[in-house]
DNA sequence: ACTCCTATCGCAATCGATTGCAATTGCAAG
DNA sequence: CTTGCAATTGCAATCGATTGCGATAGGAGT
């Protein structure tokens, strides 16, 4: 309607408003040395041509992306999709927290196949840093990418000697709290359903054991390895409580989603919840509040966790060195327990 | 151990290699005319400094960003998380079949406050095209954005005169099998749970009515506008399932999670599941298989669903013009009807 | 009216890879 | 040994925005 010839860069508009292309993107890009008026003319050409600063170039240039990648390995259970509302959860915090910090979020699951999945997407130069959400069984990898790429951190459990800065909730006290819970509520036979090969969930069993130990239960602790994630598990809860002899008045769940297979297992089987066993979860998403009955649970802070993680990750791309957060998990009681 | 300068671009590397940095290009990028020994010999040499070309500028020059961007937009309930684990399950298998075609997923949710959010963004140039997961009650919104650019596919329901290109199940059939199945079952007085202002919620309802329709049990059908967000519902479901005169034998709902949550409530009232009260669900997700009782449910399949948006958009992004796609929905019986 | 200073603006190099076109090399045929 | 042709390689422009440095214009001060 107006020219016939579409702005397609800095040029073309500098053109029309008669000056030089510098002095468009200094009007452009808010700060630098430039007048009022000019600014505010040539932002008001800008406008009415529908113009946008390529930002391929404004990247290339400044060598910066601005994006974030989110990479969510899959160690220890290949080909399962992300079915995990953890994630998807967590995932959303993020992209929040990202965008209100200006950045893209890229997204990318990955199986680690080799050992040097993490080195290599750090150094495609596709994104300005990295945020891996869960250890998996990938700890020593993490820390040897650590070790060369500053800006990424981990969503995860931390270990004594851990070189990759990471971010998470206690989990030695999580699994404490759950486990005391439950020795609270009565139970003397507690079973933990989760596979401890990732270091998070080693974690918890291990504050698990800490808390029977304390009340003299020590060996009464049963270890089932179920998988994180939903689906994979129901037949063999169900086998593993149809055995009577290891039938558990208590058991500690090293995730909600797990703790949701227990319970739907439990019901078939015409067991009492909390009546004859008591079940809580640990994560503490919403998930819980739609489950019968509603999940007892450990609740981790996700939302802090996420704006925790985004923090420190765009501090280390500035340069600063930061260390890891842990944060304190927190009983949710529902009743389940 | 080899250099102190390291290679830090095409030019560096092209010196030391004794040729021209188009040459080097040419050796990296697989294709062009070149000899077997020289291509041979620079990707060795490349390999030796772990030198990878850098992205920003191959972008600048290719004129494309090798990125997709997938849209969440919550329009008809801001504020919310997208804690629906239907995202979570697209969003997995939309990051496998871009990754598997050689594009990266950069995630936005959207929160729609003015109407040209998405023509914002398409014309930002982050990405080389557009993934909408859900009409929302943005309808409008997409037709004029589609109606100007092409790279654009929407997951949701199709209606006619609808410009933007479209993957999804066919709601009202599904609402239909929904509604069909409980009639069969028995049910007198079916409730559909849903709030019906999204495009595919309202299709859903529109088979639904027809089924009962046929069934001539038009007028025993009622509407609670239960939202599709976990957690904003149970207040309202328990309240409204306790009216004794509205108290349905059968109910539709809108998704799995809604359902999820009708049986919560249920379960509290200690209404028989699916002895009184016969509830189906929608979407088909893994959830619906921990349930108490298991959920029976429409299943949309979502990985031909996910692959089909992709297939379209690389399509649509290389100029060909394409058109929607309806899958039919499938009935999955379980033990809740 | 003249000098000086500074707030703005223009110029041109730069970021790093790609690619059309021209030049060169190699090889084989005559 | 020379010419011809084709396979490789080099050259240089290009993608579009940013920014340090130098130039200019405007106003202030005397």
């Amino acid at each position: 309607m107006t020219e016939r010839p579409r702005i397609r860069n800095i040029a073309d508009l500098a053109k029309i408003a008669g000056v030089s292309p510098g002095t468009v993107s200094r009007a452009l890009s808010g700060a630098g040395l430039i007048s009022q008026k000019t600014r505010e003319r040539i932002q008001a050409l800008a406008r009415e041509h529908e113009f946008r600063p390529n930002i391929m170039a404004r990247n290339l240039r400044i060598q910066r992306t601005g994006a974030i990648g989110v990479l969510i390995p899959l160690g220890h259970e290949t080909g399962q999709h992300i079915s995990d509302p953890f994630f998807i959860t967590m995932l959303g915090l993020l992209a929040d927290a990202l965008t209100e910090r200006g950045y893209d979020l890229v997204l990318s699951r990955v199986i680690p196949t080799d050992d040097d999945w993490l080195e290599r997407y750090a150094d495609s130069g596709r994104v300005d840093g990295i945020i891996v959400i869960g250890q998996s069984d990938q700890s020593a990898v993490l820390d040897r990418a650590a070790a060369r790429y500053r800006p990424l951190v981990v969503w995860g459990g931390h270990s004594r000697g851990q070189v990759h800065c990471s971010v998470g909730s206690d989990n030695i006290a999580g699994g404490d709290i759950a486990a005391s819970h439950l020795i609270e509520r009565g139970c003397k036979r507690i079973a933990f359903f989760g596979d401890p090969t990732p270091l998070e969930i080693a974690q918890r069993l291990e504050g698990c054991r800490a808390a029977l130990a304390r009340a003299g239960l020590a060996d009464s602790l049963t270890v089932f390895p179920a998988h994180l994630a939903a689906g994979a598990n129901d037949s063999g809860i169900t086998a593993y409580l149809e055995q009577a002899e290891t039938r558990p008045d208590g058991i500690v769940a090293a995730s909600d989603v797990i703790a949701m297979s227990a319970l739907r297992a439990l019901s078939e089987l015409g067991m009492a919840v909390p009546g004859e066993v008591k079940v809580i979860g640990y994560d503490g998403l919403a998930l819980g509040e739609h489950t019968v009955p509603r999940l007892s649970t450990v609740k981790q802070d996700l939302t802090t966790g996420a704006r925790n993680l985004v923090d420190l990750l765009l501090r280390r791309i500035a340069g600063e060195d930061t260390s890891s957060v842990v944060m304190m998990p927190e009983l949710v009681v529902r009743l389940s327990t």
